[in-house]
DNA sequence: TGATAAAAGGATGCGGACATCTTTTATGGT
DNA sequence: ACCATAAAAGATGTCCGCATCCTTTTATCA
């Protein structure tokens, strides 16, 4: 289940260049694209909303590329998801009826509510940089 | 989040089928749609589709419709969504990595997996039957 | 200052989920 | 036998996520 395939490059995207940059300044998307098997294209214009975002930073010319600032390893994983999926998966009825709410619940909302916050909670405290440290380095090769 | 609005047809309609048969031998398309406020025709591939399932029955001609078998109330909702939507959701890599596997979890798979499997039980463990006893009558209003 | 490199931006295309409409087939009542 | 009715079947259309390509802007360096 069930991410956009934009969260899953942008996710990837981000920790690449957080991981390479402690060894090299500037990451750029040939290099990105062709090491996590995405799209080239396409990546452009996530990693181009990313740095708009303020989510990473970015410098144009010879030598530029892509490079963490000062709030990336920091940014929560629902902020992500905010830019490339929304948050109204999490906000609305998921049989998409009028509102979610516990006075008039649709058939699965009791079924579903405790495992929704849940994950809302998980996306909520969890950072960019919380994911790298607890996987330490070793999934650079599954990412 | 996030199922597929067939799934939430298919499911709101099996209820409403369940329920009104309890009164009424038959239902058709064209009070189904009225009543949850489903496009008629999407409804009726769906409902076809669960007629061949044998998820439903399905008479044709004057006085026809749909109508509950054996087996409607003991359908678990994880087999609905094997219909509409398939199970590769759950079985698959959340970012689409080739393998969700725990050798070699993708960064968000220990962040994702417990939720993951308690949809699961959830779903595998819930039936039609389930969801109509447990709310009783009232969600008739909010299907 | 001009050549070059890389991101930014925009136009276009493709496929699948969602939706509509029309034709065919089966059934029960007359 | 015939007709009205309703599901089955299928053709067609729309929209959006995903993807590709091309042009423009900005920065660097010789
Ligand atoms: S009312 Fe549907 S999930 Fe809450
Ligand atoms: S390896 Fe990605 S969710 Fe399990």
């Amino acid at each position: 289940m069930f991410f956009s395939k934009s969260f899953g490059y942008a996710l990837r995207s981000i920790l690449y260049v957080v991981m390479v940059n402690e060894t090299q300044p500037r990451v750029q998307i040939q290099e990105v694209a062709e090491r996590l098997q995405i799209p080239k294209h396409f990546l452009g214009k996530i990693m181009k909303m990313l740095a708009k975002e303020k989510i990473i930073d970015s410098a144009k010319g010879p030598f530029g590329g892509f490079f963490v600032n000062d709030g990336t390893v920091s940014t929560p994983l629902l902020r992500l998801m905010e830019l490339t999926d929304g948050l109204e998966q999490f906000q609305e009825c998921s049989l998409r009826l009028k509102k979610c709410n516990a006075d008039k619940p649709c058939p699965m909302h009791n079924r579903i509510v405790q495992n929704r916050n849940e994950l809302i909670t998980m996306f909520s405290s969890t950072t960019i940089g919380d994911l790298i440290r607890s996987d330490d380095k070793k999934f650079i090769n599954s990412i």
